[in-house]
DNA sequence: ACTCGGATTCAACACACGTTGAGATCAGTG
DNA sequence: CACTGATCTCAACGTGTGTTGAATCCGAGT
C-alpha cells in the first residue's frame, strides 16, 4: 500500500508544547463562548491539532475546561494582600485590582469562562457558586468581620459579589457604551464607593 | 390502506391554544437554560405537540425566541410611572419594582432568558445591548438629565444596568446564599442607596 | 355538499458534536 | 540497534440538533 505523504501523522520532534497551545485555545474559546458553545473540535483546530489529541490529554470536554479554566491567581494569597492595608479605601483596592486583571487577562479570561458558563448550565453554576464562597467571599467576609466587626458579613460578601458580576457582564459581555468607554479611574472611584459601603455601610432599609 | 388508529394527526376540534401553550413553554425553557441549550423538541415535548408545529408557527427556533421573549412590560409606558412622583427614592422604586417583577415572573421571565442567551451569543448580546438601551436606558437617562440636571446620564444609566444586571445573575442564576436568603426590604433599602449614588451622586474618583 | 385552508403529525435529512479505537511516527533508553 | 512509550492522526460511531416535505384531519365559507 503506498503510503500518502501528506499529514504526517505520530510524533514530531523537539519539546512540541502543543499541550499549552491546547490550553490557549481552550482559555480563549470557552471564554468568549462557555463551555457549552466552544467545541472541542474548533479548540482542536485554533490549536492546529487533531481533537482525538484533546480527549488524550485530559480525558473529555469537562476535563479540559477545568484544565483550562484553573484560576491563574491564588485567592488564598490575593485576598489577605488587599485586606492587608486596612479596611480604609478597601472597596477602592478590590475594584482597581478587578479591572487591572480583566484588563490583563484580555481574551483567555477564566472569569469570563466562568461566567458564561454557569448561566444556561446549572451544575456549572453550582461550582462557580462553591469556588466563589469558599475561595473568596468566604474570606473577604471573614476579613471584614475580623476588622470592623460589620454585621452578617457573609451577605456583604454576597452584595460586592453582584455588583462585581455585574461590572463583568455589562462591560466585558453586553458591552454597554458608556461603561466601556468609561474613564478607569471614574469607574474605581464610583463601584469603590459601592464596595466600601457594601463591606461596611449600614445594611438595614432606612 | 388501513387507517393506523394511534396518535390522531390532523386538526382536533375546539380553539386550540397551541400557539399559546407553546409560548409558554418556550418562556420557561429559554428562561431557565439560554437560546442555545434549549431545544425546539424540548419546548414542544412540554406543549405536547410536534416539533414540526413550532416551525409551522414560528418559522424557526430564532423567531420562536424573538415571539417568546417579547417584555411582557412596556418600558415606555413604565419608566414614565416610576420616574413621575421625582428623583427623590427613585432608586428605592427602581430595585423594588424590579424585585416585584422577578416574583411575579417566576419561571418564565424574559430578562433572564436574554441575559442567558446574551452570554455566549455576541447576537443575542447586541440584540439586548440595544433594546436595553433605547428602550430603558436612554429613557433613564433622559429623565434623569431632566430633572437633577445631572452630568452625563448616559454613565449614570449603564451604572445601574450593571448593578441590576448583577443583581439577577448573582440572585437568580448563581444563587448566592446570602442573597438569595435576604430580606426583600433589606435589599431594596442596600441597592436602592447604590441605584440613587448611581442616578444623583458624584461620578468623580476622590 | 364541496371545496379550501389551517392545524397537526410523521418520517427523514443533513449536519455538528463528543468520543473511541486503531494505527503511525518518533525520542529516548538499554 | 531493538524496544518502549509518548505523541499524534485517521476514520468512524452514536447521538442530538434544527429543519423540511408530504400527508392527514377537520372546521368554515360558499
Amino acid at each position: 500500500m503506498p503510503r500518502t505523504e501528506s499529514p504526517r501523522r505520530g510524533r514530531r520532534p523537539g519539546d512540541s508544547g502543543t499541550r499549552e497551545a491546547i490550553l490557549d485555545a481552550a482559555r480563549a474559546r470557552f471564554s468568549s463562548a462557555g463551555f457549552r458553545a466552544a467545541t472541542v473540535r474548533a479548540i482542536a483546530g485554533d490549536a492546529g491539532v487533531d481533537p482525538a489529541l484533546v480527549m488524550h490529554y485530559f480525558g473529555s470536554k469537562q476535563g479540559l475546561f477545568v484544565a483550562a479554566m484553573e484560576f491563574p491567581l491564588d485567592p488564598a494569597e490575593v485576598v489577605p494582600r488587599l485586606v492587608a492595608p486596612g479596611v480604609d479605601g478597601l472597596g477602592e483596592r478590590l475594584v482597581r485590582f478587578l479591572l487591572s486583571v480583566i484588563d490583563e487577562l484580555g481574551d483567555a479570561n477564566p472569569m469570563l469562562g466562568l461566567v458564561r458558563s454557569a448561566v444556561g448550565h446549572p451544575d456549572a453554576a453550582r461550582m462557580m457558586r462553591e469556588f466563589l464562597g469558599e475561595a473568596i467571599l468566604d474570606r473577604v467576609a471573614a476579613a471584614v468581620s475580623d476588622i470592623v466587626g460589620a454585621d452578617r458579613p457573609r451577605l456583604r460578601a454576597d452584595l460586592c459579589a453582584s455588583q462585581i458580576v455585574g461590572i463583568l457582564v455589562a462591560r466585558q459581555i453586553l458591552e454597554l457604551p458608556e461603561l466601556a468607554a468609561a474613564d478607569r479611574e471614574t469607574l474605581i472611584g464610583v463601584y469603590g464607593r459601592t464596595i466600601q459601603g457594601y463591606l461596611t455601610g449600614p445594611l438595614d432599609s432606612s
